[in-house]
DNA sequence: GTTGATGTTTAAACAAATCTAAATTTTTAA
DNA sequence: TTAAAAATTTAGATTTGTTTAAACATCAAC
């Protein structure tokens, strides 16, 4: 495959997975196009390759600049912003990783935590169940948090391989 | 706060959750229902408690047994059916793991090794950089499979402590 | 100040996902 | 068989999310 075909390809690609994750297709897209251009490009470059409007273009990157994946640069003597992405995917992970912890896990054990204290009859079969559920997701949920905590301070390499060790034993 | 507060509370606090990942706001909602529901329930049970029609729920709770998260049951003497959760958090984590891995994780590493071969001008900065961007993605990508597939095989308490074990040593 | 280039906001158009209502099919029991 | 109960399908309505076009704001150079 030739190199424009490829990048479509991965423009495309990368866009499907993070509508199927929640994340806005275009801006899974305009990140993978950061993703593959060495230089930082500009909103004007942005909307010819994808052929959106500059509006959307505008919104998309600062919502990358919020989810800390993308930053803007400044050319001497040039008025015209520039973009560009972190290439290094641990970084790119850690950095997901530690916005939807913060996004969405948070919140939800916040709401667990407040499921935890519901009144009830001990002996209805209603309230036990209840309790049984919300208190096991609040467990594995606390694990998650903390597994990701662990993940947000580590390195790369001590994180993989230390994940990994525990696979092949 | 009340057992009949918190419940509705859980659903739509699940709901919101699942639709912020990608998973049909509805279909989160009727998993929540069938896990605080200590005995299977049937379609007319969860049209009324959802409000939702009965069309829907039937699409939902086939995605949701598609899903592995829910099953059937036969009443002796009924021709209704009934449904019921497997209420096990590590299953369902699991059984989420294993079908976003089919899903997903399957498609995009295939998709990843074909970019592996594009072709283009080894001093070309776009093609260093596409070449590495992509080579970087598979990589990773490769990694959490190869997690995903132990935490398939793992038990819950091996797997988790084996994890935590990591993360504080 | 004025102009043109760029960045930002927003109302409305558009598209996609979801849901319903109603038609259709299947099942079971009389 | 037939009837009625339940399950399933689907066309179209509805809702929600996304995108655009255009108005507006800001900035820098003249």
């Amino acid at each position: 495959m030739e190199l424009a075909a490829g990048k479509l390809k991965f423009i495309e690609a990368w866009g499907k997975l993070g509508s199927e994750w929640g994340i806005n297709r275009t801006m899974a897209q305009v990140h993978a196009l950061l993703l593959i251009s060495p230089e930082a490009i500009t909103t004007e470059d942005i909307m010819e390759q994808l052929s959106i409007s500059r509006g959307n273009t505008n919104m998309t990157v600062r919502d990358l600049i919020g989810w800390g994946l993308v930053e803007k640069q400044h050319k001497a003597g040039e008025r015209k912003e520039y973009f560009f992405a972190d290439k290094d995917v641990w970084n790119i992970a850690r950095q997901v990783a530690k916005e939807r912890k913060k996004r969405e896990l948070e919140p939800v054990l916040k709401i667990l935590s407040e499921l935890s204290s519901v009144t009830g009859e001990e002996k209805d079969p209603e309230f036990k169940t209840f309790q049984k559920s919300v208190s096991d997701i609040n467990k594995l949920a606390k694990s998650v948090d903390k597994t990701m905590e662990a993940m947000l301070k580590a390195d790369q390499n001590w994180f993989l391989n230390s994940i990994l060790k525990v696979f092949k034993p």
